[in-house]
DNA sequence: CTGCTTATTGACCCGATGGTCAGTAACACC
DNA sequence: GGTGTTACTGACCATCGGGTCAATAAGCAG
């Protein structure tokens, strides 16, 4: 800024450390807008205000950026949620309708969250390893906190016992959260069904399906 | 070798209304395998067995070619579905039983559908022509077969009166079954969670939530 | 200030790919 | 068989975009 609004080119030298994390957010961007095929290295280059070559320098190719930039954003996206269940003291019904209504929230606000998981969606059948990575480290930790609360609502009386242990029961039930991010991607936010119509529906089904 | 399996080409002369079809659902092929974007001109051909030229001589550009292609595949898709629907005699426990579970038998077959799906997850935002097109003919078409079968379940009296017209409750039963598709996408037949299951739990789950 | 390390640039290479076009031959009609 | 229409080919063009590299300069140590 203090040699103006759009300094050409101050040539910046910054440390590995700084300069990386800058690649990536660009990098995340950029293919979360045109896919991995669409993407131009020149145009992350951009974004991240550097040469094209510079990039060549911290990633060997346009493969090996892509995946290091889908892995550098997954750390704190279940933490919130884990959080909660073991924090939790109230009802099981109570917990269930809390982290319900912290998914259509997310959904809601967080735009990365939906370009992640459109990234999965698109290249998931061209870059193997992105598949088993959505399987482990979010759909794994994903219905495993499901799974907790049904067993915590049959160990407290509060669901039917057959729905602590169903098989497939925990991926039904965060099934329509996940859809309404898809249909968030697909729609846009004008014409998508709204998050909270569908999270009262949600609810109100998982409630009545679930009791006791 | 004229007459040979591989006879290098037999320059074939056909009609447009049989060539077009063809170079259609080779498009469609090579667009699911590899979005717009990732999919090449010269391979369109080369599936649909004639020169690169030929397909503008029949599309103007691969944007046209594109739209097209996602057009031609949709008329069939909800056709048996609102066949039961309007056929049916018995309860709308047994009529919801019966489409979700030919939902779910779709999902595993038909990989055209899952196919035709991701095309418009992924190329949405690009097109805003077809995000029109799947509200209009894919979204509200299914909506509208599952609000008619949960009006028909509590004008019956099997369904609890709130479920008639609970805005976004149509969406929530059905997400279940599309989200099915979408990790059946993500993850492969081998290690999505298999449509049985999640059929079952959903059909208990829904049973459960929507009576009265 | 001097010199070393290395982050950074920008011009360049080259294969791939969307799109064009002049020529060719398959079919229909006489 | 002859003739006209047009489906069809394949060579070609221009551009785009991933990847390379020699030169440059920013920061640091002495």
């Amino acid at each position: 800024m203090n040699a103006g609004p759009d300094a050409p080119q101050a040539r910046r030298r910054l440390a590995p450390e700084a300069r990386t994390p800058q690649i990536l957010q660009a990098a995340l961007e950029e293919f979360a807008e045109r896919g991995y095929a669409g993407a131009r290295m020149a145009a992350v280059a951009g974004r991240a205000g550097i040469a094209k070559g510079l990039i060549y320098h911290y990633f060997p190719s346009k493969d090996a950026l892509f995946q290091a930039t889908v892995h550098a954003c997954t750390q704190p996206l279940f933490e919130e949620a884990e959080r909660q269940l073991s924090g939790h003291a109230g009802s099981a019904r109570e917990l269930l309708g809390a982290l319900v209504r912290m998914g259509y929230a997310r959904i809601s606000a967080d735009q990365q969250e939906r370009t992640l998981f459109r990234l999965i969606i698109t290249e998931a059948e061209r870059f193997p390893d992105l598949a088993r990575f959505y399987r482990e480290e979010m759909l794994a930790r994903a219905t495993a906190i499901a799974r907790a609360v049904l067993r915590a609502g049959v160990a407290a009386g509060e669901f039917r016992p057959e729905v602590a242990d169903m098989p497939g029961l925990a991926e039904v039930v965060l099934a329509p959260v996940l859809m309404a991010s898809v249909w968030r991607m697909i729609l846009g936010e004008s014409d998508a069904p709204a998050p909270g119509v569908l999270r009262d529906a949600h609810l109100d089904l998982l409630l009545r399906g679930l009791s006791a």
